[in-house]
DNA sequence: AGCACGCCGACT
DNA sequence: GTCGGCGTGCTC
């Protein structure tokens, strides 16, 4: 029996008797636990590889991955094993799935479970849950602060108990203060069994037999019902549709005319409604380019280089469309979902449901229920953000990477540090289907890559969109000399172009944005009279100047460690009252705009004012709808912004984004003003750039005014060649943080001194992070530079940790891009 | 991650 | 002598 579309049967594996007893091979969810385990499966589970399953590990439950099924006794003392709890997702992956998380792993250095974890949705990988409760009628006697603090805690509890994880949150240093409790036997700690993501399920009705005979007239209505609705429907609509109560269902069920049984529902983010979209009709730069990536049906990397407005997102969509129609899969994936509602609201408009969207944003239960819909076998797009790129599509026939220049695809918190470009190389290799890298200012990687000659990487191609749509111009770009605006008494940060421009604005009826580039510690308050700043008491950067409202006080927030402080009235250190915020960040300018541009209207678009779930839309749609004339914002506005109507992009400070301590400082820079001024232009109205700088012959600010990628590509590259830098030289670093700073820097110095006897690579450091504590942590660093000439091998990590100590962590990124 | 085991220093 | 600190190692 098949299902209609809304109606996905969990397929329940069948208990299949067996007489012989049967093991199996775990990867378990523990950091220290290296290896497989095995596990005798209780006779009525039926585990295929693949499957998510919770085991009991030592005391507690956790999370394991069934590698290998085995019919044969381990060589282990049968007493020692133990039984699988549960199976809490079965789920298949194919072999060539499980090779990409294997290259991932062995690459990244990291642990194969490690890998997993980003690969699945969150929450199936669930441990038992350490938690405290109270004891009733116990006395409290003289406690110490965290005991005592840890009561406290738990007297906020309605059911007087926590998870031992929010209680170490917040009471600091709370084990001690535990163990005195659980010894006076005022508290409990227990394990609560792992509670995993699981479907939705909801009841719902099924038509079983269809020969109508000894019925009422009701009882074959209701069947007739049923029948038209393609036999299933949910039963709470059911019976509300034909008036009838459960019982007469019931009865039906019994006589076995229908089933009543809990289906999964799958709770996928459904879109904003719009209109259905059609393909539009192509430039003939646009027909030359999609017919070379049809002709690729094996793996080729394709690097599709297109001015900003040149009709990438048409090709796209043009070139998923037959490998729908031939019942395949393809996978999209963009730096920021949220940062692009028009970008997947296109491809919903085109494809409808068959467009799935996964990111970070989505409930634990949305995640599960959208990866489970991919593991079903129909074939659809996804489109989701750097950790998509493990979809488990199936028959997955092309991959597209947007942005592809884009640093948000490489992940440098938590192991594995991967980057999504590199991983869907290798999956679009595993899966033999072609890559598309998509940017309007390629990476120095990806560009070398696709450069390169035939013999080197036969499989690559280089293909370009050197025009916009319609024959629109690219925008003029103007550069204003910010120092000669001072020499000519100009103090305001707008320059008298941009003034102009501003003013000229609302005349025309026109919109425009207004970037600012928020340099690392430019909002910070300071005192005008000793120079005090105000600093971050757990991380040694200073605190950042946030104003909210007009009448509302100050706040001073730290970007790393999210402390709040309130703005003191006057200098903490020498009592002036001439203490105030420094620099432009957005609030800043927004302020500025508003004292000199009173009639204009503004939104701020940042990280502040989008933080919520769909305010970015809301923004955009506001704007959209022109209730405001000015987009004003940060990074965020290199993103995905395609709006016909704005006319003027305004660059407040190109400065900031020149000077960063980074060999890939420039390409960064070039990057994002191109990226920001591509924005200008894209309707009807030719567009215009006021680009404001302090230093207008920086080689950069040239490049960007005449708007050629390739030449100022030309020379970076020979730099970077000359220094051994990426593209060319392979970069590792080894990051070191402990809470005491001497211990770091001594586990530091003892890694560079065993890692100097090698010639393998030139050794940088070790050397103290930018910003050296954070959250309380020190940290250190160690770079690791690999001629092009050689073939990296990395030093052995475990060896490495071996020599620092345990209260010190030493994680390893291969290729990062973050060095600070 | 959580817990047991085992080794050192400060106390009844 | 023992209590209690936490560093080390194991969990099928």
């Amino acid at each position: 029996m098949s299902n209609p579309a809304p109606l996905l049967a969990l397929a329940e594996p069948e208990g299949t008797y067996r007489a012989v007893d049967r093991w199996v091979e775990v990867l378990v969810d523990c950091s220290g636990a290296q290896g497989l385990y095995t596990y005798r499966l209780p006779i009525d589970l039926s585990v295929q590889t693949g499957d998510i399953l919770s085991v009991p590990f030592g005391p507690q439950q956790v999370g394991a991955i069934a590698i290998r099924l085995l019919t044969t006794p381990p060589d282990l003392d049968p007493g020692q094993i133990r039984e699988v709890e549960s199976i809490v997702s079965p789920g298949f992956f194919p072999p060539a799935y499980w090779e990409l998380l294997d290259r991932v792993a062995h690459y990244y250095h990291t642990s194969l479970m490690q890998v997993v974890k980003v690969a699945l949705p969150p929450g199936l990988l669930m441990r038992s849950q350490r938690r405290i409760r109270r004891v009733e009628g116990a006395e409290a006697g003289i406690l110490r602060g965290t005991a005592q603090q840890i009561l406290d805690v738990l007297k906020d509890s309605k059911t007087g108990d926590y998870s031992w994880v929010h209680i170490q949150r917040q009471v600091s240093g709370a084990s001690r203060g535990l163990q005195e409790l659980l010894k006076q036997g005022l508290v409990e700690s227990y394990l609560l069994p792992p509670i995993a993501v699981r479907p939705k399920l909801r009841q719902s009705v099924t038509l079983v037999a269809e020969d109508i005979c000894e019925l009422t007239q009701r009882q074959s209505e209701i069947l007739d019902l049923l029948k038209r609705q393609g036999g299933e429907a949910w039963l709470n609509e059911f019976l509300q549709q034909c008036h009838v109560s459960s019982s007469v269902l019931k009865t039906l069920e019994r006589k076995g005319y229908l089933a009543i049984q809990p289906r999964e529902v799958l709770r996928t983010e459904r879109g904003v409604l719009t209109d259905e979209d059609r393909s539009r009709s192509l430039t003939s730069d646009q027909v030359s380019v999609l017919e070379q990536i049809q002709q690729c049906q094996e793996f080729t990397e394709i690097l599709l280089h297109g001015v900003t407005g040149s009709g990438k997102t048409e090709v796209y969509l043009q070139a998923i469309a037959p490998i729908l129609e031939r019942g395949e899969s393809a996978l999209v994936l963009v730096p920021e979902i949220g940062l692009t509602p028009q970008l997947t609201d296109r491809f919903r408009a085109r494809f409808g449901d068959r467009v799935c969207v996964y990111h970070s944003a989505l409930s634990e239960g949305e995640r599960y229920d959208t990866w489970r819909q991919m593991l079903t076998g129909k074939p659809q797009v996804a489109i989701g953000t750097r950790s998509a790129i493990f979809a488990p599509l199936p028959k997955l026939s092309l991959i597209i990477l947007d942005e592809e220049h884009d640093s948000s695809f490489k992940q440098d918190q938590p192991a594995p540090c991967y980057h999504a470009r590199t991983v869907a190389q290798w999956r679009a290799q595993l899966e033999n289907c072609p890559l598309i890298l998509g940017s309007a200012t390629p990476s120095l990687e990806s560009w070398v890559r696709a450069k390169q000659s035939q013999a080197e990487t036969p499989n690559s191609r280089y293909l370009s969109l050197p025009k916009r749509v319609y024959d629109r111009p690219m925008p003029a770009i103007e550069v204003v000399d910010m120092r000669q605006e001072l020499r000519e008494r100009n103090g305001s940060i707008f320059s008298r172009s941009l003034q102009t421009a501003l003013n000229e604005l609302q005349e025309t009826r026109q919109q425009g944005l207004l970037f600012i580039h928020r340099r690392g510690h430019s909002t910070f308050v300071s005192c005008r009279s000793c120079g005090y700043v105000m600093d971050c008491p757990n991380c040694d950067v200073s605190l950042s100047y946030h104003h909210v409202h007009a009448e509302a006080r100050p706040l001073l927030r730290c970007h790393y460690c999210n402390h709040v402080a309130s703005q003191p009235s006057a200098c903490p250190s020498c009592g002036s009252s001439y203490f105030k915020n420094f620099g432009s960040g957005t609030q800043k300018v927004a302020q500025e705009l508003g004292r000199q541009f009173p009639a204009l209207r503004t939104i701020r678009f940042d990280s502040d004012t989008t933080r919520n779930k769909g305010a970015h839309r809301a923004l955009l749609t506001k704007f959209a709808q022109r209730e405001a004339d000015l987009l004003v914002g940060t990074q965020m506005l290199t993103k995905g912004i395609d709006l016909p109507q704005v006319t003027l992009v305004g660059i407040i400070a190109a400065d900031g984004l020149l000077n960063l301590q980074d060999f890939r400082a420039s390409e960064r820079a070039f990057q994002t003003l191109l990226q920001v001024a591509g924005r200008a232009g894209r309707g009807d109205e030719p567009g215009r750039v006021i680009l404001q700088t302090y230093s207008p012959e920086h080689p950069v600010i040239e490049a960007v005014q005449r708007q050629e990628y390739e030449p100022f590509v030309t020379s970076e590259l020979q730099q970077r060649s000359a220094l051994n830098y990426p593209p060319y030289g392979k970069l590792a670093l080894l990051r070191f943080s402990a809470m005491n700073p001497a211990v770091v820097q001594k586990a530091a110095e003892r890694v560079a001194q065993t890692l100097s006897q090698s010639d393998d690579y030139e050794l940088l450091g070790p050397a103290p992070a930018t910003v050296l504590r954070v959250a309380g942590r020190y940290r250190w660093r160690i770079l690791l530079k690999f001629p092009q000439s050689v073939v990296p091998v990395m030093p052995d990590l475990e060896e490495l940790r071996s020599l620092c100590g345990s209260n010190v962590s030493l994680t390893i990124d291969i290729d990062p891009l973050n060095l600070i």
